[in-house]
DNA sequence: CGGTATCCAGATGGATACTG
DNA sequence: CAGTATCCATCTGGATACCG
């Protein structure tokens, strides 16, 4: 089903795209463009991660900093940059003493999120069988 | 609708990891995992191309090279490698002269190539609003 | 043909110190 | 509080040469 789910998605993109609806798309050139600008939105270390955890609603730049352990300052700020820059995330600055700064998901970071949530579902699905796959790919090579 | 198959999915990975269906799910802990690994996954220069080439079925080392503009010889290895190490693409040698070696998607790659293709789908329906974004947001640097 | 091995440049990101 | 600036280690990946 979760197959199913994806087959749909991915006829649309093709309509939208050059207009080819069908039931047997196939990969093509335009794809490959399309996949490396998600992974220059996402691919990175931290992207993902402060997205999801910007889905409980706004949240304050130390707070955000808190809630996801081992990011530096340094890659939270760059990171949140490139959120924005991309309109995946909005930086509302409150005129206050001590200042605050709350970051949040747009629309589009929402439907991100959603797309990157489905990543999740392959990833959880199949985990066990990749684990597998691994275990059995290394004990084969180191003998 | 598109964002409806992806609740589909997205509620899906909660009842196979800690059962707890339901329309109104939310990012958790497990999902960083999951991202992480796979990202560690696709997250590459070159993986997402080379499993998109072997959709047409079967291929050689020679012929993937050429049918992926600027990848070199060590990280065609390199990625197929891991690609086998993961369950994505298994690899037939065939003992002929000269010899011949061919890889191909396995099961669970497709099924990665389905759920890849989604992301695609994404960027493809959002690729002209992010780039307003972008240049919106040059343009507001630069002054 | 189908790789490996070595070397090296550039990108990524962590630690630390400092600032409005 | 919410950053910026600088320095530095590591990782990724390209070029080139060589091998079974």
């Amino acid at each position: 089903m979760s197959a199913h789910d994806v087959r749909t998605v991915r006829t649309n993109v093709r309509a939208n795209v050059r207009t080819v609806p069908g039931p047997c798309a196939h990969w093509n050139d335009q794809d490959a463009d399309f996949i490396r600008e998600i992974l220059d939105l996402v691919g990175d270390k931290w992207s993902v991660l402060i997205i999801g955890t910007l889905e409980s609603g706004p949240i304050r730049y130390s707070d955000l900093a808190d809630a996801i352990p081992g990011i530096s300052q340094r890659m939270l700020t760059l990171t949140l940059k490139q959120l924005r820059r991309n309109g995946i995330v909005t930086r509302t600055t409150y005129p206050e003493v001590p200042p605050r700064v709350e970051y949040a998901l747009t629309e589009l970071g929402a439907s991100l999120l959603a797309t990157v949530l489905a990543l999740a579902a392959w990833s959880a699905d199949h985990h066990a069988e990749i684990l597998r796959h691994q275990t059995s790919f290394d004990s084969a090579t180191a003998t």
